[in-house]
DNA sequence: ACCCAGGAAATTC
DNA sequence: GAATTTCATGGG
């Protein structure tokens, strides 16, 4: 399947960018992964994207997955005018979007990131889909659904390396799963609401509910602030408060953790 | 051996 | 309540 006439995308900026972690960059170039059920490889040849693996049936969905139908120009443009290092972080990764992953995912994805690192927690959902995802191909396997992780004992993730988290990925799931917890309906709340929802789940504090709410409900006002971010917002922003950066803050968001992880030396 | 990793819970002061 | 310690695992 071809989308074309693209602009203001990239595969690795957005695909490798910290927010997704099923994503792999192949040899030749594209990315390999699974999102709505679907095993595909992704590639950017000049303004189209092509996708392998779907078909024209299937077209919505990565439109939407990849959050085609946002215009990135302007809200770049809106947000670069703001902050001159902002400018040079948006300048660095134009072809950031912030995807429009299943919400279920992202925030067990984001337990698991906790105290950890990004190879290390690929590592851990590669695992965890693995044994109880559904089979698509011999080496492509679906996130399992929060039901299927609400029966599972501490004991039965132990294969997945999960550590002192698996017990917080159960407690997500099983509230999730009996509806405790309503993802959807968090997706509209009042921001601090939806925060202190999701923050019911042990093992979630306000970072973690940040993450599902940018990255799983595509809430683009929220910023999550983690280590990289505390330390890149101390030494590149020392005035700026988080809200400063308005609707769009994620975006933001996003363009400075990109551009942080990839100048370590900047903070030296 | 030691330190850190897209934090948060448990404990202590 | 605020500060510190602990949590499980793997890599540098």
């Amino acid at each position: 399947m071809i989308i074309e006439n693209i602009t203001d995308f990239d595969t690795e900026q957005t695909l490798d960018c910290g927010q997704a972690f099923r994503w792999t960059k192949q040899e030749d170039g594209t990315f390999k992964g699974i999102a709505g059920g679907k095993a595909v490889s992704i590639g950017l040849v000049e303004n189209s994207i092509i996708i392998d693996g779907a078909d024209d049936t299937d077209k919505e969905f990565w439109t939407h997955y990849l959050d085609l139908d946002l215009d990135y120009r302007n809200i770049r443009k809106s947000l670069s005018q703001m902050h001159p290092i902002l400018n040079e972080a948006a300048q660095f990764a134009p072809g950031i979007r912030i995807l429009n992953q299943d919400p279920w995912e992202a925030l067990c994805s984001f337990i698991i990131s906790q105290n950890n690192n990004i190879p290390r927690i690929k590592g851990i959902v590669e695992r965890l889909c693995r044994e109880f995802g559904d089979k698509i191909t011999e080496e492509c396997y679906t996130f399992p659904n929060a039901e299927i992780i609400a029966q599972l004992s501490p004991e039965d993730l132990q294969p997945i390396r999960a550590g002192f988290r698996a017990r917080y990925i159960i407690d997500g799931a099983r509230k999730v799963a009996d509806g405790e917890i309503d993802l959807e309906k968090i997706r509209t709340m009042e921001i601090n609401d939806a925060r202190k929802e999701l923050m019911k789940i042990t093992g979630v504090g306000i970072k973690v509910a940040d993450c599902t709410l940018l990255y799983g409900l595509h809430r683009l006002d929220c910023f999550p602030l983690d280590v990289w971010m505390k330390r890149a917002m101390s030494t590149l922003f020392p005035d700026v408060s988080p809200d400063f950066f308005g609707e769009y803050a994620g975006i933001a968001q996003q363009y400075i953790f990109h551009y942080s992880r990839m100048h370590p030396e900047l903070f030296l």
